[in-house]
RNA sequence: GCCCGGGUGGCGAAACAGGUAGACGCAAGGGACUUAAAAUCCCUCGAUCCGUAAGGGUCGUGCCGGUUCGAUUCCGGCCCCGGGCACCA
């Protein structure tokens, strides 16, 4: 053993010898217990970053765990290859995404590597590679033939000039970001997912997740949206169509003074082609962009289309006018709009004078002032013909059961959640496994000719997608007709491939089915970490996917994520670490100057798990303070270790101060488990320091102390071994107290070790600390009292005879309730 | 705009189920060692007031209010910061 911290050396030893031994190779054929862990898969952007090592860190903390606890741990890795960065890459760098796509793998599987986690690398995916994207291909085609997947007309952003469809983030104030063109919004066909059919069972099964975090389900219930009401049937005057909305609100319908449509709207296109000037209205403001965030900031502004709608209980004539903020894609594109009651409605109402017809009142039946605001709340009807005077409660079933009468409405659940359209206009994606036939028309590829290739050795010359004039590519024959048919172009949504990888883990050798039995034997993933920027889409997609591969019966389970993590963000003097901030610190030169073992404690230690966390040099040096002081604590006491660990002194030995001192200990380690499960890791990591201080107090006493040094340093070792596991892997077997720590026993605490006599009582008076008492274990209310009185602090504002009341908190405080003496 | 979080010393944080606010660490100040520096070790460290001191008082967990013997913790309202909003991943 070397006087001084070496962590380098140390550490890529003990690395290469995980490796040769295969430490963290695991099988299906084992009689423990299995546990999956797994943390979110990384884009292979070039370099590892810290949030990566952030969430890597803390799987493998509870991967190393759970090795301790005695399971059978599955922690795999791999690479979430396609995607936009890398055509980005290709078109500035004058290479093919997939070469820079595979060199960032290789540069960062290397940073993992001397990070020391315990993956089983053997288990590696790429999902760029045929032999991964195949199978994704494959659900596809099952999912087409049951009928989850159709095609529809939908609304991208499209660049006049770089002839070519831009991500919402390529759209910069409206204008694409290398062309600085205009963006216009157009209609293309594309392919969906019908996420909605499980949108139900997605929103029943938060509630059975116990191990989520509740905001991740609350955001995702809202996400999906349910909502009940009814969709209504407004004919339009003079004429056999219907206009049909949904509405949460039907006990409102009699305050419905107009009804607005999307722009996009068939009826607003017919409507302009006799006017001009809503011509130019929808011209204008089909232009914007339609992330939801856009819609609901941007000015309200809408015109009159001169067509009416007939009201369907009061036979109301009800104008027709085409507003900016209503989406196309969400529900029927068409709203009834309700100004008194509806508080948007309300302001468009006001802003070009339409009028505001109130048709409930409050609960105590005052009438609503609408000089203001809307009245929103629930209330009771007027100005509603037979409904008035009903609650909303009352009138919503039965102005329905109305509608339903005259074939103008019914009951309808509603959701938020919308279809997920997969179609992307990019190269660097998986092929959509789809052709176009002359004669037959969509036909998809037959399963035997799967894969569809992506073709890999392209150059990019120009943002558009170079599978558009590769005929290569594009020519096939049809499996129906066996006529020249060309490929679908576009390709998935890279989300399809995180939605499923976590399974694929498990057999991704497998290459004659997506899966095996091995899938049971894992899934569903024991623990899930990762950013709580996923907690809404990639986890929506990925319960969707899952429970598709169910109904499918390809795994057993109904949601793919026991217990999910999410991890906060790392931060660099307030905003979150990033290139484009230039911010960053290389997790490469960190490691390169204090070890791993450094980087992962300063990780764990300076932030809970699912906080944000601040990034500080001098932290990262006090971490590194820490470890220098734990070697050389052993370096020290070696002598002293070695000798213990051959059994000289027993427990029964020890004297009362070192029994103390095994309380306080065991106490502290009782604290650890609880953190432990928790996963509440920097207090953990807080207790080791803790515990260090400890042992090194009791070194000026340590021929005495042989015993504790010993047991305090065993149980420092292994609680720290899933944070810092090479320096301790290193002591361990170095001071003989084992011969590996990896698949060691989490350390025990000694009930009886915690036992105490006598314990410290705070003493309030009036709920104000004013001294502290020891007393024995289960003191009455009197005896506490008592010895309370006997302090000066205590008497000097209350006498026996001036008490109240006494509360006392068992082992925690009394609390004496008295008028004070002045 | 909507949905979901968060706000505690100079800083990162801790306080398990409403019961000692600030554990552990960083920074800072003082000291030891050293020719010197680095490293290491020891001490102090929320604000403020009284006291030579020992000690004690008051205030203090974003802001305003409520419940309670007692609130960082529960409830209502507000302010600020962060995440997501369906084609970044």
């Amino acid at each position: 053993m070397q006087e001084n911290y070496q962590p380098e050396i140390l550490e890529t030893n003990i690395q290469k010898n995980w490796q040769e031994e295969k430490k963290f190779v695991v099988s299906e054929n084992s009689t423990k217990e299995n546990f999956y862990c797994l943390s979110m898969l990384p884009y292979p952007s070039g370099h590892i970053h810290m949030g990566h090592v952030r969430n890597y860190t803390i799987g493998d903390v509870i991967t190393r765990y759970q090795y301790m606890l005695g399971k059978n741990v599955l922690q795999p890795m791999g690479w979430d290859a396609f995607g936009l960065p890398a055509e980005n890459a290709a078109l500035e760098h004058k290479l093919s995404p997939a070469t820079w796509t595979y060199k960032n793998i290789a540069e960062m599987r290397k940073t993992l590597k001397r990070l020391g986690f315990a993956i089983d690398w053997s288990r590696e995916i790429t999902t760029c590679k045929p032999e991964y994207y195949r199978w994704e291909q494959w659900l596809f085609l099952r999912m087409y033939e049951k009928g989850l997947v159709y095609k529809k007309k939908s609304a991208v952003n499209w660049d006049p000039v770089d002839q070519t469809v831009l991500a919402n983030e390529q759209v910069i104030n409206g204008r694409g970001w290398r062309s600085d063109a205009l963006v216009e919004r157009r209609e293309i066909n594309q392919w969906f997912l019908k996420i909605t059919n499980y949108a139900d069972e997605l929103l029943e099964y938060l509630d059975k997740l116990p191990g989520w975090p509740e905001e991740v389900r609350a955001m995702q219930r809202n996400w999906i949206g349910r909502s009940t009401g009814a969709s209504i049937d407004f004919p339009l005057q003079n004429s056999q169509e219907k206009i049909n909305i949904f509405t949460t609100r039907p006990d409102t319908l009699f305050g419905v003074t107009y009804l607005a449509i999307s722009p996009a709207h068939p009826l607003a296109r017919t409507a302009a082609e006799k006017n001009n000037n809503l011509k130019d209205f929808i011209q204008k403001h089909q232009n914007i962009k339609s992330a939801e965030a856009d819609i609901a900031t941007l000015e309200k502004v809408g015109m009159p289309t001169g067509l009416n709608a007939i009201h369907p209980l009061t036979k109301e004539v009800i104008p027709i006018w085409v507003a900016n903020f209503v989406l196309m894609e969400y529900g029927s594109g068409a709203v009834m709009s309700v100004p008194a009651h509806d508080q948007r409605d309300f302001e468009f109402a006001k802003k070009y004078s339409l009028p505001i017809k109130g048709v409930i009142k409050l609960k105590d039946n005052k009438e609503w002032d609408f000089s203001a605001s809307a009245l929103t709340e629930y209330g009771v009807l007027y100005n509603s013909n037979m409904f008035s005077g009903l609650s909303s409660e009352e009138a919503i079933p039965k102005i329905i059961s109305q509608l339903e009468e005259l074939k103008l409405g019914q009951k309808q659940i509603h959701y938020r959640l919308r279809d997920w359209g997969v179609s992307r206009q990019r190269y660097w994606g998986t092929p959509i496994p789809m052709l176009n036939c002359p004669k037959c028309g969509t036909v998809p590829v037959a399963e035997k000719d799967l894969p569809v290739l992506l073709p890999e050795n392209v150059v990019l010359n120009d943002p558009r997608s170079p599978l558009l004039s590769m005929p290569s590519f594009l020519e096939t024959t049809c499996p129906k007709c066996g006529e020249k048919a060309t490929r679908e172009t576009d390709t998935f949504d890279t989300f399809m491939e995180s939605s499923w990888y976590y399974a694929r883990y498990c057999c991704p050798d497998q290459n004659s089915a997506m899966l095996d039995e091995r899938a049971n034997y894992w899934l569903p993933v024991d623990q899930y970490i990762g950013g709580i920027e996923h907690a809404i889409l990639h986890l929506l997609y990925a319960r969707f996917f899952f429970k598709v591969m169910r109904d499918f019966g390809l795994v057993k389970a109904d949601e793919p994520f026991t217990n999910l993590l999410t991890q906060g963000m790392v931060l660099k003097d307030g905003s979150k670490m990033s290139k484009s901030k230039g911010n960053t610190v290389s997790p490469e030169d960190m490691i390169a100057k204090y070890g791993a073992d450094t980087a992962r404690l300063f990780i764990i230690f300076a932030a809970p798990p699912e906080h944000s966390l601040e990034w500080s040099d001098s932290g990262v040096e006090g971490a590194h303070r820490f470890l220098k002081r734990l070697w050389s604590f052993a370096y020290t006491q070696k002598s002293l270790l070695l000798e213990q660990n051959e059994k000289q002194i027993s427990l029964s030995e020890i004297n009362a101060e070192q029994k103390n001192i095994r309380r306080e200990m065991h106490k502290i380690l009782k604290q650890i488990n609880a953190d432990m499960e928790r996963k509440q890791f920097n207090t953990v990591a807080s207790a080791a320091m803790k515990l260090l201080n400890i042992l090194q107090e009791l070194t000026k006493d340590s021929k005495n102390n042989a015993y504790p040094i010993q047991e305090g340093f065993s149980i420092l070792l292994r609680i720290l071994s899933p944070i810092t596991p090479h320096i301790t892997q290193y002591l361990w077997s170095e001071l003989k107290f084992g011969p590996d720590i990896t698949i060691t026993s989490w350390p025990k605490v000694d009930e009886q070790a915690l036992e105490t006599t006598a314990i410290e009582l705070m003493v309030q008076i009036n709920g104000k600390l004013r001294g502290k008492i020891t007393a024995p274990k289960n003191v009455t209310q009197e005896t506490a009292l008592e010895l309370a009185l006997r302090e000066e602090n205590i008497t000097k504002y209350v006498t026996k005879e001036t008490v109240k009341k006494i509360i006392l908190v068992p082992g925690r405080l009394i609390n004496i309730i008295a008028p004070l003496r002045n």
